[in-house]
This record gives structure tokens, C-alpha cells and sequence, in this order.
RNA sequence: GGCGCGGUGGCAGAGUGGUUAUGCAGCGGAUUGCAAAUCCGUGUACACCGGUUCGACUCCGGUCCGUGCCUCCA
């Protein structure tokens, strides 16, 4: 059996993943607070793990990937506020264009997409959990890990408690009664989303309802933990504390998730995509002029551990790159693809080494080669079932390079008019009416193919 | 200040102790009335300085530069 090398970051190395249930890999996503559209940075991460969750299909039997929805936070209330509109209003609407934006990136909805708010009694039964342990403590309405009470915190950012505290650039609240403690539980004011809890009304704390969602779904521990590099700390490193402390696990890191999966960092043009600098690239909005294959080739075309620089080059690039291989089905169009066929080695090979998928995309591009010359159904099936690995290749070529035909649109009889009065000036070798009339076409987005059984054309975007 | 990541040909981007990454662009050619599309050919690039080695872009040390995180953040 094929197997799957990760880098982990927890032990910082390339591990074999070994599964702790080979009949079924567990996968936790930490997915997205739904206040607003998801951006670039976002779809980076559903790209990613939907993509090690469909390589990981492949090898197992069964995948169980969940990835929750953010729906309880104080960025949330914010917007509330600013807009005027009912909190569970926003989390629905953002909630839903995220999956939608989501599916237009080819990435399949997770098998469980848990929300917060449906899990406070999960959250609060933990946090008990952790006071009775002598893990947390209730203070003026809130409730707090106690850090000191794990000397094994840090271990998944490799800081120790005082490196901590000497860079930290927030002021320690009064009801803290050390410094690194971080909130479990927290009061709500009247006019606040709030839950009737032990320690009053009130609301969970960002971090334990992953903790929360991630054992309830998928059990402890599980096999492999994603999210962002930067929620590597404190979001990731608070999860294990809750989750090994409130379960007795206070040695070993590894008892609540043991392989730590983070994707790098999107940049927009060089620079930090941040609201300030107004470079926010929304997925929603990209996808108004880009296929969501081509963003979606373009989230892959570098290591999912390097920072990514968002450019319009790149997506121009994997737009041309999809061109291309698109053509190379359109000729392969009247081949039936062969029924079962390996997905290539060198293929498989990229992929299962750390998800290198720009390597495996190289991989495919010699693959489309070969299919395109030697035209045989086996190649056929290998270049579809590897595109398909990718998320990439999934529509009809015809359709991708605007070969269809759309009777309904107004221009259709006059390009054939013209194209028909093109082929008379080149019988005739008026050459000069053929250009002119291709002139006037380019104009209207037609490109035109002169080819031995005569010419065709196809819109171009 | 602490912890981390990275500097590869014009651009994007893999990888390796000694052998072509790949793609885009460019250049040359085939094809075409001219194009388009396609095909063929074409580039000894690995920040800098030392060290280890028969041999380093790849390992080690240092320098410079860029960048991320340090309790809002995918």
C-alpha cells in the first residue's frame, strides 16, 4: 500500500502518516469565522486540505475530513453592529457564500462542517471539565486556562511561557492570574449573543470550540489537525492545552491530534493582503472574472508549506496552462477513456510527498503530453484521474474554450455571416476582406482556427 | 527583543551531494495566403563569504537581504 508523507509540525519534521484507524483517517480543519467574504488566504486552506483529504481518499478506505464554521465571535458582533443586520443573519449569509464560494474552487464540502453555536454545551462540559482539574479558573465572570498548570505549553510554537510574556504587546487583564492565561469562557453583556452557563451568561472563548467540535466528531485522538501558519499560536497551541489537559494528557501533546498540518501565507503583489492596505483578494469576487479551476491551480502552484504571492501573472498563467490542457482533451474528445487505470507513479509520488503539487502538476503536464501524441485511452483515463486528484480538468472542454454553441446569443448568426463571407474571400483569394473580416471579429471577442477540414472559432474570454 | 521561514535562470516554481525539473515569456524553425492553434529546437540559474568533501546550488558556520508569528488574523 501506498503511503502518505506529511510534515508535521509538531515533531518540525516529514513523518510517515500511519493512521490511528486505518478503516477511517480523521482530518479537523480549522475553517473560517463567517463575518464577511472569505478571502484568497481562506480558499488557500479549503484548496489545501481538500486536496489531502481527496489524496488520502484514495489511499484509505474511509476519509472523515470536518471543518467548522465559526459563528460565535466578537468580530461577528462587530459587524452586527456596523451593519445593523441580526448576527445569526451574517452567519448564515457569509456562512453560505463561503460553501458556495467554495464549491466554485472545485473543493468538496468537508463530511462535517460543525458550527459553534450549536456546540456550547460540548464547550462548556470542557471547560468544566479543566476547572476540576485544576486547569482553569473562574475569575469575575470569566473563565481561564491557567497556563502554568501545563509545562508543556508552547511545545507546537516552540516559545516557552516567558518568551511569551516578554514579547506580549497586550496589557494583562486585572482578572488574569497569569499573564499567558487565555479566556475558556467570557460574560455577555445584554445585548450580546450569550449562553446560560455555570458562570453565568455568556459566550465561549475562540479556542475551545475546536477543542470542542474536533473531539465530539472525530474522537481523541485523532489522525491529522490543518489550519493556517499563523494560527499555529495561540489558537493551535491553546487546542492541545485545552483538549490533553482536560483529559488527563498533560506529557503528551500528540493525545489530541497527532500531525499538525499549516499552509503557508497568501501575499497579494509582494505585500501582506490586509484591509488597511485595501489588497483583500475576495475569493467571491475573483471568481466574477476567473474560472474557479484557474484559482484553484493557482492556490496549488506552490508548495503548500511556502508563503504564496497572489499576482494577476499567476492567474493568467494557470488560466493558459488549463487552455492548454483542455485543448489536449478537446483532441482526445472522440477516445473513450480507458475504465481502470492507475494513477501515474511520479504522479502519485509528488502528491504523497508532502503534497508537492507542483511537482505533481509537472507530473500531469508530461502526462497531457504524451496523451496528446499518443491519443490512447489509458492516457486518457491517467491525465483525468490525476487532473481529478488536482480539482482541476473537470469540465467539458468544448464548453472551457468557448467552442459551444449559445444560439440564444445575438451574435451567433452575424460571426457565422461573417465567417461564411470570410471563407468566400479566401476562395476567391481576397485576402485582404479575410483579414479585415477577422480584424472585426477579434473585435468581438472571436478567436478564429483556420484547420484542413475549414475554419471554426471560439469565443475568447 | 523572542521564535520561525525563505533567498534558484526575465518571471513563476520544484528538487538534488556528482546526471534535463516543469510552466510562462523570449529567440530560431516547421506549419499557414497571413494568422491562430499545434509541434520541434533553444537558456550550465541556484544571495555573499568561508569550511567539510574527490566533488556543493544541495551539508556546516558566518554575513547581507526579504518575510511571518509573538494572544484580531487562513
Amino acid at each position: 500500500m501506498r503511503t502518505v508523507k506529511l510534515y508535521n509540525s509538531l515533531t518540525r519534521q516529514k513523518e510517515i502518516f500511519t493512521p490511528i484507524d486505518p478503516d477511517n483517517v480523521r482530518l479537523y480543519a480549522c475553517g473560517p469565522t463567517v463575518y464577511s467574504y472569505a478571502h484568497i488566504g481562506n480558499a488557500r486552506m479549503a484548496v489545501v486540505f481538500d486536496t489531502l483529504a481527496g489524496l488520502l481518499r484514495t489511499i484509505y478506505p474511509k476519509v472523515t475530513y470536518a471543518s467548522n464554521i465559526t459563528d460565535v465571535d466578537d468580530k461577528i458582533m462587530t459587524a452586527a453592529k456596523e451593519t445593523g443586520q441580526p448576527i445569526d443573519a451574517i452567519t448564515k449569509k457569509y456562512a453560505d457564500i463561503y460553501n458556495a464560494d467554495m464549491a466554485a474552487l472545485g473543493c468538496a464540502a468537508p463530511d462535517i462542517q460543525p458550527r459553534a453555536t450549536t456546540h456550547i454545551p460540548q464547550m462548556i462540559a470542557l471547560t468544566q471539565k479543566l476547572i476540576e482539574k485544576n486547569h482553569a479558573y473562574a475569575s469575575d465572570g470569566h473563565v481561564l486556562f491557567h497556563v502554568p498548570s501545563f509545562p508543556a505549553y508552547g511545545g507546537l510554537s516552540g516559545r516557552s511561557r516567558d518568551e511569551q510574556i516578554a514579547g506580549a504587546r497586550v496589557e494583562v487583564a486585572s482578572y488574569k492570574k497569569d499573564p499567558a492565561d487565555f479566556v475558556l469562557w467570557k460574560p455577555s453583556k445584554d445585548d450580546e449573543p450569550g449562553w446560560d452557563s455555570p458562570w453565568g451568561r455568556g459566550r465561549p472563548g475562540w479556542h475551545i470550540e475546536c477543542s470542542a467540535m474536533a473531539e465530539q466528531h472525530l474522537g481523541l485522538p485523532f489522525d491529522i489537525h490543518g489550519g493556517g501558519a499563523d494560527l499555529k499560536f495561540p489558537h493551535h497551541e491553546n487546542e492541545i492545552a485545552q483538549s490533553c489537559c482536560a483529559h488527563g494528557h498533560e506529557t503528551d501533546l500528540a493525545a489530541f491530534a497527532k500531525t499538525w498540518v499549516h499552509n503557508g501565507f497568501v501575499t497579494v503583489e509582494g505585500e501582506k493582503m490586509s484591509k488597511s492596505i485595501g489588497n483583500v483578494m475576495l475569493a467571491h469576487d475573483l471568481l466574477e472574472s476567473y474560472p474557479g479551476e484557474a484559482l484553484r491551480l493557482t492556490l496549488l502552484s506552490a508548495h503548500y508549506r511556502q508563503p504564496l504571492d497572489w499576482t494577476q501573472s499567476a492567474l493568467e498563467q494557470s488560466k493558459k496552462t488549463l487552455d492548454r490542457l483542455y485543448g489536449v482533451l478537446r483532441d482526445l474528445k472522440d477516445i473513450e477513456a480507458s475504465p481502470n487505470e492507475e494513477i501515474p507513479t511520479d504522479f502519485m509520488d509528488a502528491l504523497c510527498d508532502d503534497l508537492n503539487t507542483p511537482k505533481a502538476l509537472a507530473a500531469l503536464l508530461a502526462l497531457s503530453k504524451t496523451a496528446a501524441k499518443d491519443k490512447t485511452p489509458q492516457h486518457k483515463k491517467q491525465l483525468l484521474c490525476a487532473a481529478n486528484l488536482l480539482g482541476i480538468l473537470q469540465q467539458n472542454s468544448d464548453e472551457w474554450l468557448g467552442y459551444t454553441r449559445d444560439t440564444s446569443d445575438p451574435d451567433a448568426a452575424k460571426i457565422e455571416s461573417l465567417l461564411q463571407e470570410r471563407n468566400e474571400a479566401r476562395r476567391s483569394k481576397n485576402f485582404a476582406r479575410a483579414d479585415e473580416i477577422r480584424a472585426q471579429l477579434t473585435a468581438m471577442n472571436v478567436t478564429i482556427e483556420d484547420t484542413p477540414t475549414g475554419a471554426i472559432w471560439h469565443k475568447s474570454n
